[in-house]
DNA sequence: CATGAATGAGGGTTCATTCAT
DNA sequence: GATGAATGAACCCTCATTCAT
């Protein structure tokens, strides 16, 4: 009975607007449609009107399934909200991991990160706001269960960053300042510049975004130094 | 029948840990230590709860008023979040505009604007939490009014941060770099830092934190430059 | 918020069909009302329905007020019938309790305890039925935490009717037989008449079936023996 | 499209835990497979959670079919258990019509009735459970149809009962006293210790508990008398 | 014969809000 | 000025039941 929790891999493919073919497999078929249905009408719901502002007769409503049948596939609406969060998280989680492993200098492998975070952007906007919306909740004071994982996966996430950040260090890209900072820096960019994507996407095009952010971050806002 | 908005400036002043004395002025007094109370516990259960995990119940309980009496000093529950939201907005707004006009060095602005912002994280966390708690909801297809508030405050933010920008490139303390830029790298580090002195606060004392932000702000993450 | 879990007695009285005069003091009125009206649909539709054929709704409209309004008197629908049931059950611990500690021969207390009995059902025949209908969930494998309370009290029950029975024996009033046996019959005795009498009231009155009750507990169905 | 409804016999025979040979008979099997199935585990949960606690979907899990599966076997939720219900209830009223014709003398007819009954308590004490749990709703004001029916049997039951009682008197093997009553008595006897047995079964071997039973149906609790 | 998939019809519960006192 | 009392409107979730395959 306990809603069979597919693995996360599946509905990231199933959302991303890019490789969204949907193949016909043969496979059990309706389940995954309407499953991949609902997860794809959560992500829009939540994004546009938050956790608490979107109510399950909505998502089922845009779904085109019942709300009865959401419960066939998520045990509520916490769960529901979690799994889409979870896509994301370890989307992001295994971006991160894969940049401090790149065999490349270390800009390179942070123009590689800036990309696909902007990829990421482009596909699915929708949950990446659903995601950094969680974030706010992260300081409660009682936190419910979502909020203690985001918290966690948060901390993880600024891990992963900051490895990368020492990398940096070391090879001489970055200052000597902490890791850490760097971390935040970066992650206070990426979300600023989410944010300001998002509400006006029409701005300009993205890769000059990824252009602006880096600039940003490797130099901060003083002027161009040294012999120049 | 609208209860009387009362000016924020005096919310603003109870509300300040620091400098409450609550004068016994000749004044209708019950009135004004009813609605500070309200006011007051609000703001602790919307920062510690989130809007939605707030009750009215909640609210009254803390203030020691019923719930009905709510009613009497604001409209509804949006109107008492709105209500704390502007206190934090317009001491924002003013102390930015303030920064705007020191006839003092740009770089010296700049400190004292983060010293003032310290003072804010230190004196009313709360609310500033709850503050920044709200900007999520700002990228919302379908915006409540607060929300759209919230949206057309925050650009009004930037706006006044890009002029103080602007004085900076001006002064040549910054680069040539397009002013918004400025404003949001400033935002983004604003807020990250807020949260990471929230969520643990003991993490050093905040005079460092500035320091820290302010450098990050001017040379970014990389390495000090040549003949320095 | 915690609902105010008033004195079971003031319930009770309110409840009892004979003396409820309602008596007009200068409390505060209302709520007391309202939980009365609450608590005597809920015995009804209880007694009627059972716990799981009665809703909210039925006892709200019954009560003629709105389910909210139960929600201010009773945390929810079991804590209700916990009620309820704790009513019925404290009333007979008492009676059982009492019937033990009259200073007068066996049998007078056993006549008085059956007469009292009989008085509860007249008053209370729905509340009585309500109590009893709850006694087949006490064999349940996954007993819910109030079948685990009534099952708990079920045996409380019979351990004070067997210290009675252990008087009776003491008194060679009773035969030298397990106490716990007899009461058992007993308690079997009374449900079962209990039955009869509800379902058919106007069978006879209720004093002959009292005889015919403690008759049967007395000398079973064999034969009046012997000289006699 | 109203499933055939089998003979209550058969789904006796499978039930008893006794003599279940199942022997592979020139039969459907399947069907008769599934239909033994489900009615087993339909016994046990309803027994063990009653009606309103035992869902479709419980069934269906510890019988190892699907939901639909069952609707294929029986019209609803409440003629499965209806079914059960008859079971029970006709095998209790052959036993009873069957006490009353046999040709030995009144106690030995009442010694048989007494193990008989004990046999039905070892070898299906879910379904008795289920049966007697019924009981309590024969009250109801406003009865279902299975509340209904209940109510009916219960009453035949009591008539056979009285039948067997009448026997009794005229045998002079019991009193005088109206044969209703003696019915009730034994009847409220053997609800009791059902329960007590079920509730407790390791508490002493069955034969034990019939000679108690036995003995206070004909003597009651007092003290044994006279000359004997 | 069997089931996977889906749903309509509630049921319990919460909560912002009102209003007579 | 303050509140006790009450409620309408949702919201989340469950479950018996159906039907195409």
């Amino acid at each position: 009975m306990p809603p069979p929790s597919e693995p996360v891999e599946e509905t990231e493919r199933l959302l991303t607007r890019a490789g969204g073919e949907l193949k016909t497999e043969r496979r059990k078929r309706g389940a995954d449609v309407a499953r991949a249905a609902i997860v794809h009408a959560a992500a829009t719901a939540f994004a546009q009107r938050g956790y608490y502002g979107t109510t399950i007769d909505d998502i089922a409503r845009e779904s085109g399934y019942s709300p009865a049948a959401i419960y066939k596939y998520f045990t509520n609406k916490e769960a529901l909200f979690s799994h889409l969060w979870n896509v994301m998280a370890e989307q992001l989680q295994k971006l991160f991991e894969e940049s401090t492993r790149m065999p490349v200098p270390f800009s390179q492998r942070l123009r590689w990160l800036l990309s696909k975070l902007g990829e990421i952007l482009q596909s699915s906007p929708d949950l990446l706001i659903a995601f950094i919306g969680q974030r706010p909740y992260v300081a409660r004071s009682h936190p419910t269960e979502l909020e203690r994982q985001s918290f966690r996966q948060y901390k993880r996430h600024l891990m992963q960053l900051k490895a990368l950040m020492e990398q940096g260090i070391h090879e001489r890209v970055l200052g000597s300042g902490p890791a850490e900072d760097y971390a935040n820096l970066f992650v206070g960019l990426l979300y600023e510049f989410a944010y300001k994507w998002v509400t006006a996407p029409a701005s300009a095009d993205l890769q000059h975004h990824e252009d602006r952010v880096l600039n940003l971050f490797l130099h901060g806002a003083g002027p161009l130094r040294g012999g120049k």
